[in-house]
DNA sequence: TCAGCATATTCAACCGATTGCAAAAAATAG
DNA sequence: CTATTTTTTGCAATCGGTTGAATATGCTGA
């Protein structure tokens, strides 16, 4: 089907009479080629279509140009702004994106960098899923030299950088900001602890409850499907609580959202019987009623710090060699967890 | 950095003491191999680590086995379902995957496809950006025999196959809904009509209007922002109008979610006074207070059935050539307009 | 034993751009 | 008008896998 065939630098060498080792030179404004041949090459190879082809230049220089990105998935505010600021960097330097989706499964995760590293991506930037415990389907990528940045969803390593929030401190600003509403008895809808970000959040919950002088109980911690979090009976478990909490703090604004759907329906008052605080400041946290008090989560600046980070290493560039690098988080206080009007 | 050099078909061939041709049908299993010298290769292949050069190869072979994916935005749970979609068939076929966003932007559209048909990709999946009134900067990926395809947002085009779902059809099923339910008085927020699937589904509640003799209205016809519609004053037009409507139709569930919070807070109540059905069955339905009536659109079906027809065309196999392929879309009835229980 | 055929393997020419080094051309010096 | 330098261009090998055609090997049967 391929009607027209391809315009190859030997076709320009040929049109102009000089040799294809001057028209690759000249094409890239190589300093040793004479400043008219340049422009007559380049010239001539726009009016003929000259396309280069990726692939001899990849060959040669044995470098890809392509930067691969697995996330355990799309579908979320966050991710598509992380997807977006990576796309900014990495289009501008003149690099490709292939993006896949681990869907929380460490295998798809192990089989997509595979994919990957047979690919030849010269980077990779990761946000792990969440059942992965080790990040040992990562090492022969590092025995190759292949740089790898993990964001979000990371697991420190000392080969690896890190792009963070400080989830410990966020997860403790959400509590502090509840109790200092007046709640006592705080529920936190965690996820997954055997992953940092959760395990973080969790953490700063119960130091912040501790500051309080409030004793941990283990009881009001509950564990939904987050990406789901509808189909659990977490509203259920929450209504037989005895006492009833006075406020909540969930690991995502979709659980949030969910939760409280259904804990109005039960007649449950928000603020007022209960204040809550989601993470994230998903688009959905100004869309549900009352609006939803959040932490803000700079995924596009997560993105492009992620790129630059990768591509400067791809570069050689001064080795910062930060291991672990911590982006500024924020606490949006909206409607859904006020009790006091100051 | 690259410590270890890379193992080649020429080492294997060395190792073994045979052709490199030999390795590398061999390696594919070719069946003018013996099975045993296959056995031979492919576990000297194995136990030296050998990594295929998938330049080589595609310079050779004038295929990149890579596919290339246009979208809007990634931040839906529809979008993040197409993909996941493609990307099952695309894996399943050995396909590689670029993505990129348009961020609705024609331009970034148009400087997307160039990129990637600089990356040569063998083929192109595209869902347009809002602002796209033609397709010419597809051109030339048609003159070069690039198979492209369109879904969800297409443009009817002789030389290029599109996946829908029957949006005309989808329009009139909602706003029939809502006529069956009482209502008389439909708010019909729409996206931008030079789109044809708003433009289908508007006409679709035109239609469904006519059918139960009622004139169309323009004045009940409102254009909000789609991907952000908190931002602007619907709400506001809606609580102007005189008489007040009764139901409300949506282009999407996020508007309908929007609209629905801001028109709670002014003391309307769902489905009691306003009955309102949404489009595309985003996690969001089941988030908000009433559930919300909606129309379910098969993103997964879709991505799957687009990969499939792309590499079908690919793999130049017969050619039902469909023009266009439309997917079954579900009237999904929650609570949200519910007036009369039977 | 050897023609005749099937099976297995190798040869060698690609694919298209890059690049170290040599060579040619032009500019400058003596 | 040579000799030397500097600038500009070309040669040819290289990257690693693929593939049509040729060759080699094995097998069957007369």
């Amino acid at each position: 089907m391929n009607s027209s065939k391809e315009i190859t630098i030997y076709d320009i060498a040929k049109a102009l009479n000089i040799s294809a080792a001057t028209v690759s030179r000249g094409l890239k404004d190589h300093p040793a080629i004479k400043k008219e041949t340049r422009k007559k090459i380049q010239d001539a190879a726009q009016r003929m279509g000259y396309q280069q082809n990726i692939f001899a230049s990849n060959l040669r220089k044995k470098k890809t140009n392509t930067i691969g990105v697995v996330v355990p998935h799309l579908n979320s505010y966050f991710m598509s702004s992380v997807i977006a600021g990576i796309e900014k960097i990495v289009n501008q330097e003149g690099y490709n994106l292939i993006i896949s989706q681990s869907f929380e499964s460490v295998k798809k995760e192990k089989s997509n960098v595979t994919t990957m590293f047979n690919s030849r991506v010269d980077g990779l930037l990761v946000s792990l899923a969440i059942d992965t415990e080790d990040i040992s389907h990562f090492n022969f990528l590092l025995k190759k030299g292949v740089p790898l940045i993990f964001f979000d969803r990371v697991f420190t390593d000392p080969n690896c950088t890190s792009i963070v929030i400080n989830n410990f401190q966020a997860g403790y600003d959400a509590t502090h900001h509840l109790l200092e509403q007046g709640c006592r008895r705080i529920v936190h809808l965690a996820g997954n602890l055997r992953s940092s970000v959760y395990e973080g959040r969790h953490a700063g919950y119960q130091r912040a409850l501790a500051d309080f002088g409030i004793p941990y109980n283990a009881d009001l911690v509950l564990f939904p499907d987050l990406r789901d979090p509808s189909g659990g009976n977490i509203a259920q478990a929450i209504l037989a609580m005895d006492p009833k909490p006075d406020g909540i703090f969930t690991a995502n604004d979709t659980s949030a959202a969910a939760c409280m759907s259904e804990l109005k329906q039960a007649g449950i008052r928000f603020p007022t019987d209960i204040a809550i605080v989601g993470f994230n400041d998903d688009l959905l946290a100004r869309m549900i009623e009352p609006f939803l008090t959040t932490i803000h989560y700079p995924g596009y600046e997560m993105g492009e710090v992620a790129a630059r980070t990768l591509i400067n290493k791809l570069n050689n560039l001064p080795d910062d060699s930060l291991n672990t690098i911590i982006l500024r988080h924020e606490l949006i206080v909206r409607d859904s967890s006020i009790k006091i009007t100051s």
